[in-house]
DNA sequence: CTGAAAGCGCTTACAG
DNA sequence: CTGAAAGCGCTTACAG
């Protein structure tokens, strides 16, 4: 592998100036530079990062970790390329973990983070008084959650309007004359769950509608939970007219439960998910769904980190980014 | 952070006294040990991995590079979660890359990989006579390829027998007596592709079907390429009465394409996907498709790497893993 | 703008 | 068994 040296020999040039050429190009001669810069491409040089880290200012490693509940949901993958592609246009790599929301796993992750000298993680903080601490002093680099709200403050958070997000959705339903709305959603412990049912209460508040608790069922954020929590309530006395998914695989349950009992959508269930997977185009009838952007979540996280690597004292923030209420066709008047 | 040099001062040694004392406890004076010992403790000193790796002989990092190309390809996400169970059960951490088949940043994980020592690759291999070597000799460590056949020799590699997966789809729909059967694939310089293009063509052949060169199309894996590519195979003069789509993706936009002409599935149009994702199930008529076992793929690439990291001598293998016909209600027999 | 030199924290021949 | 010294590949004051 070639080295400063070898390009420094191929450029005519002390190894000194290879450096400045790389690190501070503005200090060095254009000429030098693009000589510098032909023996770079020609013998294909890259820096030796374990180097690097060794003699700069920083000492932390060019990674970042990045924590996700489960890779196969669409939701976080999308957050994955996010995160990835920023962290890539600043040269630092990506390790993944996927934690299976598993404490053993992540204390795992987080550790090989710290011995790798990690320059900061980005992770959904978990949701109950975990043992687990995101505190920098604690994990010797900095935090920044995403999608849940962390329950220690100071650290640097990029989450969406789920209150506003399921707040829009419920009106649209309440809106089309539904009275009767299911919830289905995770498990209240988390703060999206909890959110999501906070904006579903004031929608139905505003308009006027009773809450009515026994049409709001909590479970695991699977699409099995999803459709067993559906069917219950699709098969209950007094069923609901409309469902409201938490999230997307709850929403594929959601569906499958109006199927299974041949429940025509939007004729005899309307249905409005939160999160916006390819697939809820091609279903038999399009879904109607809260968008939360994915890809600009990750890319936040990732941003928000790179300011704090930089300035490691600056004031931690918390970014609110909006959802959007995708109308599709899966909602109708009730009894249309 | 202390340093080699703390725990000399405190122990009352050279630094490398305390070097030897980590590295070789052997070749150390008991009582000298015991003192560098008492040291390391008090400083609670640990060694400084980029500084030790820069200088000393191979000793990786528990760390596997997994290189894909699309993380939100649903087949890709099951493979990343394979390759992380198996990682992480061993105690190595992944370092992720969406490559987005894209050369530089290929080469750039590559060299992180390499600077952080990890401990070897798994990646399907580029396609084309690319430039990157997947040779361990120029990379410095093993590597392992799915999905794509490597163009070089010697390789650890796992992938599945696309040529008899796309010969049972084929076979299927000219068992229902499709003989105008589309072919909607990835470009032929990827082996996947051209085997399962072998695959449509000996389903043919040995069913005495005419091959017709016009209905075979090729072009990215992509939706908006499936969607196109289908469009225009179902527009044309003679359109075939069958449809089957490369990978998942591409089938997306075969669905889409049908839609968007107003034909029904499987009424006036069957059609057959390749991979296996969770939508298949939710759309209007639940898709026929060859199904890849994503997860094991993963799995066995990391094991495959394992045993590589164990012993770096032993003969490279090739395991092809079988797919499965999964058979559903969109093929039906034409003009049914 | 450029080069020579020191040094990051460590390992490893080489002497003693 | 132990220490002094060289050097891994790089960055960064310090001169010129």
């Amino acid at each position: 592998m070639a080295t400063l040296k070898d390009v420094a020999a191929r450029a005519n040039v002390s190894f000194s100036t290879v450096s400045r050429a790389i690190n501070e190009p503005g200090r060095v001669n254009a000429d030098t530079r693009a000589r510098v810069e032909e023996a770079i491409r020609h013998l294909r040089y890259t820096p030796h990062r374990a180097a690097r880290r060794l003699r700069g200012r920083s000492t932390h490693a060019q990674i970042f970790g990045l924590l996700i509940p489960d890779i196969e949901n669409p939701f976080y993958s999308g957050i994955v390329r996010g995160v990835e592609d920023r962290a890539y246009a600043e040269g630092y790599a990506v390790i993944l973990s996927n934690t299976n929301e598993d404490l053993d796993r992540e204390r795992f992750y987080l550790d090989v983070l710290r011995q790798e000298a990690a320059a900061g993680a980005i992770l959904p903080p978990l949701s109950d008084g975990s043992p687990v601490p995101y505190h920098p002093d604690a994990l010797g680099f900095p935090v920044v959650c995403f999608d849940r709200r962390p329950e220690i403050d100071g650290l640097d958070t990029v989450v969406v309007d789920n209150e506003q997000g399921a707040f829009d959705a419920v009106s649209h339903l309440i809106g089309l004359g539904h009275r009767r709305i299911g919830l289905v959603v995770a498990s209240l412990d988390l703060s999206t769950s909890r959110e999501r049912a906070d904006g579903y209460r004031r929608a139905l508040r505003e308009h006027d509608v009773p809450v009515a608790e026994e049409l709001v069922r909590t479970g695991e954020p699977r699409k099995e939970a999803g459709q067993t929590l559906s069917l219950d309530l699709l098969q209950s006395a007094d069923r609901p007219t409309a469902l409201f998914a938490g999230n997307n695989v709850m929403a594929m349950g959601a569906l499958t439960a109006a199927q299974a009992l041949g429940l025509r959508i939007p004729d005899d269930l309307s249905v409005v998910g939160f999160d916006d997977p390819p697939w809820v185009e091609l279903v038999t009838t399009p879904l109607t769904t809260v968008r939360q952007p994915a890809y600009e979540i990750g890319r936040t996280a990732a941003d928000l980190l790179l300011q704090r690597v930089a300035d490691p004292d600056r004031a931690s923030s918390v970014v609110v980014l909006p959802t959007t209420l995708v109308v599709r066709a899966s909602c109708a008047a009730p009894g249309a």
